[in-house]
DNA sequence: AATGAATGAGCGTTCATTCAT
DNA sequence: GATGAATGAACGCTCATTCAT
């Protein structure tokens, strides 16, 4: 699926190219978009020159930490969907979605973008997790488990702000919980 | 109350800075905060020259942009708590905030990072926003219409996340609503 | 005419202008348009930001420096066609055009590429320029001083390979001199 | 004659020093020097190291490119002046070296630049040329077909802007031809 | 007080060259 | 010998900030 149709890079390119998108999404992730390249190289041990052949601009480089992250939750989703019932399921890949995404207004906004000029790989990974989203949101549903009033769009709002909430609680997982025990609540019918 | 210390400015000056910080809150809202001073400083009618003597940096007209918002909002708190009573008082108060800080990361990340590393006027207009909330909070609890568990800092992280959630569905108002229904029904005890 | 419609430039910046053309003429002209930006203006007494002021990019620099010297040799022309009679206005032309367009081949390249995708100030110009040729040329053969088989393709190759040729010879005028014999001669009708 | 000096590479390697001139050949003249080696190394059908190993700079590959051509130019020169007399000779080897040096600037700079800073493998190229030349001029001299008051410098000199000119007018081969009957008459005495 | 020209550190990106594989 | 990944100096250009006018 991802990424197979290129050759098979040397293993330490390979090894490199890893440690340039760990690198990246560490730094994007935690001091924002506006981090020098030439940071971002250092600090994955490597020169300017070879982040730029591996990724061609700096924004070629967050596309990739983005789809990085969009297909380990497309994975880790559709192991959830696979093994627990409707209710379970759908409410915790809401959980998974917002800690996965938590930190990465990058990412907010590439699953909420859903489709304005995005590139093609993005466009690509937000659709399936659209699709699964909605697969969730539709069983759910037909569980009784959430107000049918609710759409796929209000869905992906709901967990896009859940992140930027949670993420203002990071020092404290208590109340990081309740925070899903109110947007949880209001999500099932009253 | 803020800026109350400073010499009194000539007509035309004050006409100015105010025309910046309408120019700057416009296009640091609709653009980000990318945007060249001067680029500012000219929708406004002015050289950058002015707008540099009317605020020393870049940093100090999103620090004064902020605030002013900061100031409306603490406003209009003040009246709808003194003309409501709690419960309503306090749902309107969070549509208010939602709402006012809407569009705005810098503002979010201003209330929500609340006392770390924040200029003293930014400082000072979130404490008193913080206290009318935490008022707000206190009595829609014992009117029985919010859950007691919530404290102040899940209010804002709620607050601070619908914000986010809704400028998701700016293009669809019902949606909007639906995602105010789903936290305020969260809100209420069960 | 030439830059009529912008405002006028405080003094000192028309100085700082006037002196970027002047050092980038000289410069383009000896070492080529490989030289960095950054030296061009610092040989100027300026900062790289001001020349960016003055000039968007490095072409448009490039694009000035010739507009400048096709300006000049279209005012010199002018002058010496109305002076002197067809024949001799012909050939004194020739030469300055010559004279005029050595050493740069952005000049020669701009004289002759004549149309294909070519700014419309570099374009206009040479437009001007090609006229004048046209007309000096209709003349001179009527005047039975240059071959008939000659067209203005051919005369403007001529120019362009004159100039390429006395460039070789700066060292010996008397050698230099002697090319213009052999294409004038070779111009005349036998 | 030139590199015979160095041991006689492997089959393999000889071809791909050869594919490697052929391309860059190719590839300058027709996009200029500014054209990226590994470029060049790719359309060879090699690796950058494979390039750099023949040619241990990019400078050393622009010289080989020129020198080869110059040996070339040599070796038809020297045909060309054993089977005709001294007239028809001179003017076809004229022909000959325009022709062959036509679109290639960095062939003219270096035939023209004569001695000054040229590296050794030019120096000697453009030397042997140099020689003919003056051979072919002096005989056609002696012939009465070329003005006595022409010398070698002034030769070289035409034949690089002959060369310009006739670059202008690829388009048109009748115009091109004017130009050398242009020159070519030029050259001969009234 | 207002202007906008000048500044230069800093950024994203390129490419000749080296060297581990 | 061949490869191409790695390197980093260098370039064109931007923009917050200063200061002469």
């Amino acid at each position: 699926m991802s990424g197979a149709s290129e050759r098979p890079l040397r293993a330490d390119a390979a090894r490199n190219r890893a440690k340039l998108l760990d690198v990246a999404t560490q730094v994007f992730t935690t001091r924002g978009i506006g981090v020098p390249t030439e940071e971002i190289a250092h600090a994955a041990g490597l020169g300017v020159g070879t982040l730029f052949r591996h990724f061609p601009t700096k924004e070629a480089l967050l596309e990739a930490v983005v789809v990085r992250r969009l297909e380990t939750i497309t994975a880790r989703t559709a192991q959830l969907a696979a093994e627990a019932e409707p209710a379970e399921a759908f409410f915790a890949c809401f959980r998974l979605v917002v800690d996965q995404s938590a930190g990465k207004e990058e990412f907010t906004r590439a699953l909420a973008a859903a489709g304005v000029d995005m590139h093609a790989s993005l466009q690509e990974s937000t659709t399936v997790i659209r699709a699964q989203l909605a697969e969730l949101l539709s069983a759910a549903q037909q569980a009784g488990a959430v107000r049918c009033e609710v759409g796929l769009p209000e869905l992906i709002a709901l967990i896009v702000g859940t992140g930027t909430a949670t993420e203002q609680l990071t020092a404290d997982p208590a109340a990081r919980e309740r925070i899903f025990e109110v947007v949880f609540d209001g999500l099932r019918p009253r």
